[in-house]
DNA sequence: AATCATTGAGCGAACGTTCGTTCGTTGGTA
DNA sequence: TACCAACGAACGAACGTTCGCTCAATGATT
C-alpha cells in the first residue's frame, strides 16, 4: 500500500510474517479470555510457544499488539464495505448487510474485544484514528446505500444520509454487545432491530425489507 | 435500602462515611484520567491525600472501586427514570428526555468511565449485573413512556415497546461516545439525532417533537 | 560445488519498577 | 481505658523491557 516492494519475498520473510501473524493470533485469544491490561507479555509468548524476548523481534511493544488488533477489526469490516456497493435493490442490500453485520458484532468474542478497543480508543491517540477511519468509512459506504435507495423510492425518508447511517450502526453495535453480555436477551432480539430501523427510515414501497 | 439502620450513625461514623465518599471520588477522578487498569492504589490514595493502608479501611480491595463507580453510575441516571414517569404529554417528555440525557452520556468523562465500565462489564459477573439491572431499569421507565405515547396518538408505531425503548437508549449512548471521542463531530450531532429518533417512532400529530 | 562472513530469528535470565495487599504502630476521640 | 481511623514501611509477585548469546539460513566469494 504504502511501499511497493522491489523484489519478491525471500523464504525467510514469508516464515516472518506467518510467525508475526501466529504471535498476534495468540494475543488477539490472550486479550478475548483475560482482557488486554490483565495479559502479560509473558502470556502471549506461552500461548504463541514462543520466546518473552522473541516477541520484540517482531513487536516494538506492548502497545503494537493494540495497533494490530485495531488493524484486524478494520479487516473485520472491510468486505461489508464492498458488499455495500454492489449493485441491486437497495433494501436487498440493506437487509442482507444488517444479518451478516449483527451476526458478526454480536458475536461474543468480537464484542468483548471492540469494548477493549473502544475504551482503550478514548485513550491512546494512535488507536483513537484507526476506530475512528474504519467508522468512517463504513457509515459512507452505508451512506451511498442509502442514497440509493432514497433514488429507487425505497425509503422516504428526507433526513442527512451520512449521519443517518451513523446512528444505525450504532443501534446495531450497542444492541450487539447487549447481547453478547447478557444472555437472557431474546432470540428475536435481530428481528425486532430491523424492525426499528425500518421504521427509522420511514420505509416506502420496500415490499417486504 | 438493604437495612434500616437502628440507631442514629455517630459523629465519627459521619466522618467515616464522607471519607469513603472522598476516596471514591478521588479514585474516579484518577480512573477518568488514567484508566481503571493504570491506576493504582498508590495514585487514588495520593489523589485523595490519604495513606495507601487506610484505603484498605474503606474499600476492600482495588474491586470495590468498580462496584463503587458501578454504583455512581446507576445514581446518575436515577433522576431520569422519575422523570421519564411524570405526567404531561408524552412528546413533551420524551423530547426532554432526549436532550437531558444527551448531555450527560456526551460528556466526555461520562463517556470515558463507561467504556471503562463496559468492558469490565463483560469479564466481572458482579459488574455485568449491575451494569445489566441499570439499564433494564431505565429502558422499562422508557418503555412506559412509550405506550402512554401510542395511547395519546403521539407516536403511531405498533413495535414492541421494551425492545424499542433499548434501542433508543442504544443510539443515544453510542451516538454520544462517538462524539466524547470525535471532536470532529458536529454540533448538530443532537438535532440529527431527535430526527433519527422521531422517525423510527413514525411520529404522528405530535406537533414539533 | 565448496567455503565462509553476515544476518536476524529465537532464546530466557535478569533488570528496575510497580503492583495489590498486609500489618504493627501511632495518635486522637468517645 | 478502649477503640479505631490513619499511617507507611514492607512483602512477594508480576510487570514491560533489555541484554548477550546461539545458530540455522543466506548470499557473495573462491
Amino acid at each position: 500500500m504504502i511501499e511497493t516492494l522491489a523484489r519478491e519475498p525471500s523464504k525467510r520473510e514469508i516464515a516472518s510474517a506467518q510467525r508475526r501473524q501466529h504471535i498476534l493470533e495468540a494475543a488477539i485469544a490472550c486479550f478475548i479470555d483475560n482482557g488486554f491490561h490483565q495479559t502479560g507479555m509473558r502470556d502471549i509468548a506461552a500461548r504463541a510457544e514462543v520466546s518473552i524476548g522473541n516477541l520484540y523481534n517482531h513487536f516494538s511493544g506492548k502497545h503494537d499488539f493494540l495497533i494490530g488488533v485495531a488493524m484486524l477489526e478494520g479487516e473485520l469490516i472491510a468486505p461489508f464495505i464492498e458488499r455495500l456497493a454492489i449493485d441491486g435493490p437497495a433494501y436487498e442490500t440493506f437487509e442482507a448487510f444488517l444479518q451478516d453485520y449483527w451476526a458478526i458484532v454480536s458475536d461474543k468474542d468480537v464484542a468483548i474485544l471492540t469494548a477493549e478497543i473502544t475504551a482503550e480508543a478514548m485513550r491512546v491517540p494512535d488507536i483513537t484514528a484507526l476506530f475512528l477511519a474504519v467508522r468512517q468509512t463504513l457509515a459512507e459506504a452505508l451512506s451511498s446505500l442509502l442514497i440509493k435507495g432514497i433514488e429507487q423510492r425505497t425509503w422516504r425518508f428526507t433526513g442527512d444520509t451520512f449521519h443517518t447511517a451513523h446512528f444505525i450502526l450504532d443501534t446495531i453495535e450497542c444492541a450487539a454487545s447487549r447481547q453478547a453480555i447478557d444472555s437472557t436477551v431474546s432470540q428475536a432480539e435481530l428481528a425486532h432491530l430491523i424492525e426499528f430501523l425500518k421504521a427509522s427510515l420511514g420505509a416506502g414501497n420496500n415490499h417486504k425489507i
